[in-house]
DNA sequence: GTGAAAGCGCTAACAA
DNA sequence: TTGTTAGCGCTTTCAC
């Protein structure tokens, strides 16, 4: 059973007994028009149901007014209160968002891409920490279309950015730590591939720095920041013998990982052991101990990075290149003082 | 900076030295081109970097091969992965998905449904549990969009639902409990409004009657299904004072607030309390103690879903109106023996 | 203030 | 096997 055939803009037309020019009129520039007039075609409108096909409009204006997130998980944690940024941002401006979640996966980002070159979206917002397949192999750069990256920066080509401060972030993070008098104080989620985590362990490394620690290799451990990764780690370092007496975690899922190693260890937890993560994602203060960990402000980050987008779409010169916002330390259980 | 304009099918029917019918040919039906026109269309395209411009296509063909999911939340712990699912049978049908995120907000339901109705997108899936804003409401029944309701059913509307057996599940979930010796068995999450949780009541109430235990109403608490109503419903029970051996939870985030409460109480469980929920969401194996629940075939749902709502764009009559799917009991450590 | 007509990029009759 | 052409539904000159 399809659905019935829509009222065009013709329909309204005659039923009004206007040309579609001053319909068209009537609806996007209604000054343009003589009042009786516009109240024909209102009640016309009205009448027939009509509704304007976007498609017919975009492919004619060459513009959608609509703004592709392209996400490799709408699962991640940090997703949803950055979209709803996003649209806030977005929706106050006149414009729609779609999400496409490509699972990482080349075929589905091309895919994505065509929605771009129909024009069916105006900009992009990429989680995806990187291009979109498709561009930037073949020296196309030329024709990047408007786009933010949140999130995860896209290295190696300038895309504006918008995200959290991580290297700051991790700094406080670690200070805190070191002002609660610990001084052995592991890092989970070394990685090479993810910049994220590279920035958090410069913080890290840093705060160490700044206090005269010196740091041991030993404590400085792999990760994907994962759960499971988190959890590994800390089997590692009773593995290597090597204990700390703080953790910090490079993000809220790693910090948990940790925990559940632990609890299962029956060690009680935070008096033997403080644990510190990064992010704020709402399970954090579900766990036991309740999570102490750096805040993102990712209602703000979407919104920026929104604002971002339609000033390039608007062709003005962003400001920056790059908007770091501050995370917030949120203190709750799982920091001790120790010694 | 605009990215630079695109080749159209003209500029490859040029290039070819073919008519762009041919160029349209050689793209959807190669198999009516001769082979040396064919070669020179393709090497073309190649050349011209020509992608077809998807929106023009939709708005001839009057379709587009693409579906809309609606969600009210997409940080909904079982959003993505029904999502996936989705996705899969789509993408294996040659069909794309893309994802508008509500919030319930009325505006934003009415702002898709234009998507529908430009044949944007061809047909809809609904997490929201109602049909979106403007339709229904005026006797436009019958005019609805192929559409198919997915994690949560939309009552009064002949809407076709895939989901899990709430009914079923909930029973199993029950006896469970009661096999480990139970019989002063709680009821978390009582809803006047939501259709799952009302499901769920129904299958407790069931298991407990088939076990010929009778109700005590003081253990059947009202809840909306968020941790924190799972928190504040345990903390009910003390005042009550009428204190169960078990608690069955609407679902797992409900479970989590239980288990939260009962923490902070200094409770010993599972051995003072047992606790079952629903949904299996992945931070439930993280929890202490981890939870025991019924596991929703997601994935399944997911592509049951799609291959339904493309059943109905095919224009086949459904074989069922509505396709419920067995829970699976996951055994973990939230549930002991009592007595 | 309003209408006629061109054209956005494409597909599908129909002709050749 | 290929080309010509109408038309999807709309916006926007350009006349009037």
């Amino acid at each position: 059973m399809q659905h019935q055939k829509l009222a065009t803009i013709e329909d309204v037309a005659a039923l009004a007994g206007v040309s579609i020019a001053t319909v068209s009129r009537a609806i996007n520039e209604p000054t343009k028009v003589a009042d009786e007039t516009r109240r024909k075609v209102t009640e016309a409108i009205a009448r027939t149901g009509y509704t304007t096909n976007a498609m017919a409009r975009s492919l004619r204006m060459r513009r959608s007014n609509m703004i592709l997130i392209l996400a490799p998980d709408v699962g991640d944690p940090n997703f949803s209160n950055i979209l709803v940024g996003l649209e806030t941002e977005a929706s106050k401006r006149g414009y729609g968002v779609l999400i496409g979640n490509t699972q990482n996966d080349p075929a589905r980002e091309t895919d994505y891409l065509r929605f771009i070159s129909s024009n069916q979206a105006d900009g992009l917002i990429l989680f995806t920490g990187h291009l979109p397949y498709g561009f930037g192999q073949d020296g196309t750069e030329g024709r990047l279309p408007p786009m933010v990256a949140v999130n995860e920066p896209v290295p190696n080509a300038d895309v504006p950015y918008v995200g959290v401060d991580n290297f700051e972030g991790a700094r406080i993070a670690t200070e805190h730590l070191i002002s609660q008098g610990h001084r052995r104080i592991a890092f989970v989620g070394r990685s090479g591939a993810r910049e994220v985590n590279r920035l958090r362990e410069e913080g890290y490394r840093k705060a160490l720095a700044g206090a005269g620690i010196s740091i041991d290799p030993r404590l400085i451990i792999d990760g994907d920041g994962t759960t499971e990764s988190g959890r590994a780690a800390a089997e590692l370092m009773f593995v290597r013998d090597a204990l700390p007496t703080a953790f910090f975690c490079v993000n809220d899922a790693t910090a948990l990982g940790v925990i559940i190693s632990l609890n299962a260890r029956h060690y009680d937890l935070p008096r033997q052991f403080s644990i510190m993560g990064f992010d704020d994602i709402s399970f954090s203060s579900f766990v036991t101990p309740s999570l102490t960990t750096m805040k993102q402000p990712r209602h703000r980050i979407g919104e920026a990075a929104m604002e971002l987008l339609l000033e390039l779409l608007a062709g003005e010169k962003p400001h920056e290149q790059q908007i770091l916002l501050r995370a917030e330390l949120i203190v709750r259980n799982s920091v001790t003082r120790f010694g």
